[in-house]
DNA sequence: ACTTTGATGTTGCGCTGCAGCAAAAAGCGC
DNA sequence: GCGCTTTTTGCTGCAGCGCAACATCAAAGT
């Protein structure tokens, strides 16, 4: 059944957030895979924002607690974040998002991204995946994880 | 049903690019809209290469002919054509590409990207629409115009 | 201790995309 | 045709995005 998690306006962001750096901590433990200083405070960053940011904006936040790093020191966080599943890139946007959900891998994912409030709502949908590989397999074509962008009004801007 | 066209390697590029600039002139004329020199050439460009040409590209493709024009000249060419469904850019690859099919508006558009040889195949979901739509319901969320881009290899880049 | 691997820092640069203003061209009423 | 408005184009400049290439430094293995 896809089901799609808009976070409440009012919700509580420490405790999802720290739920999720627990994840990504067993994580990378399990896989060998070093959560650093930087990779954590990026993450964290992410984390504590629940909206798309861009590298820049990212390095901004980073600013306040050490120096400000580089941008490349950024894109290589995001790099590695990325490539163990816990940040999405939304191409859209040339943004980044912490992934607040487990997935399997080979499941899409659907960014639903409110062009009011900038909120991405991530659904998994399984309807959605069958309809997918249908249509590719009709063009003899063989997707690779695909990521499904929908622009729009979420349902709590939606309410105003 | 849905069906995907990847054009084969060695189809007629010539009469398909024809057609479009034939469909595009006929679009114009009807909305009273100028498809002026400068958006003919940009069209044009795209249309012969038949892959996601990224606007810098198009530039230095356009450079033959005439002068080379400024980058602006170029995103202004591609805003209009964007504006009027003859164009579409590709988010992930921040490139465009001319459309090749005749949409109804509101239609979702899939795009199917060969990471081999960068062939652009568009299709049109029915069942992907539907899935999608009932996911975006199920979350109260309001899509606009879905467009969803999915890397992979395509059929004849598959066959080697 | 030494080597190998991985992470970080530094410099620099190319691509992307547009704002803001001025000049030229097209359409329109008279 | 002549002025007027609207659209399109040209030009300068700039800000964000993203990474290559190289040097440095820490960690992990033998």
């Amino acid at each position: 059944m896809p089901q799609a998690i808009f976070p409440a306006p009012d919700h509580d962001h420490g405790s999802c957030a720290s739920t999720a750096i627990a994840h990504a901590e067993r994580l990378c433990a399990a896989r060998s895979a070093r959560l650093t200083p930087t990779r954590r405070h990026v993450l964290e960053t992410l984390l504590a924002s629940h909206k798309p940011l861009g590298a820049y904006e990212i390095m901004d936040r980073l600013a306040a607690g050490d120096g400000r790093p580089a941008p490349i020191t950024v894109y290589r966080a995001l790099d590695f974040l990325r490539d163990n599943g816990l940040v999405h890139r939304i191409e859209s946007r040339n943004a980044f998002v912490a992934c607040v959900r487990e997935h399997a891998d080979s499941a899409p994912v659907v960014f639903l991204i409110c062009e009011h409030c900038g909120a991405v709502g991530e659904a998994t949908g399984g309807a959605i995946a069958d309809a997918l590989a249908t249509s590719c397999r009709a063009a003899g074509f063989s997707p690779k994880s695909p990521v499904i962008e929908i622009a729009g009004v979420c349902s709590h801007c939606r309410q105003r």
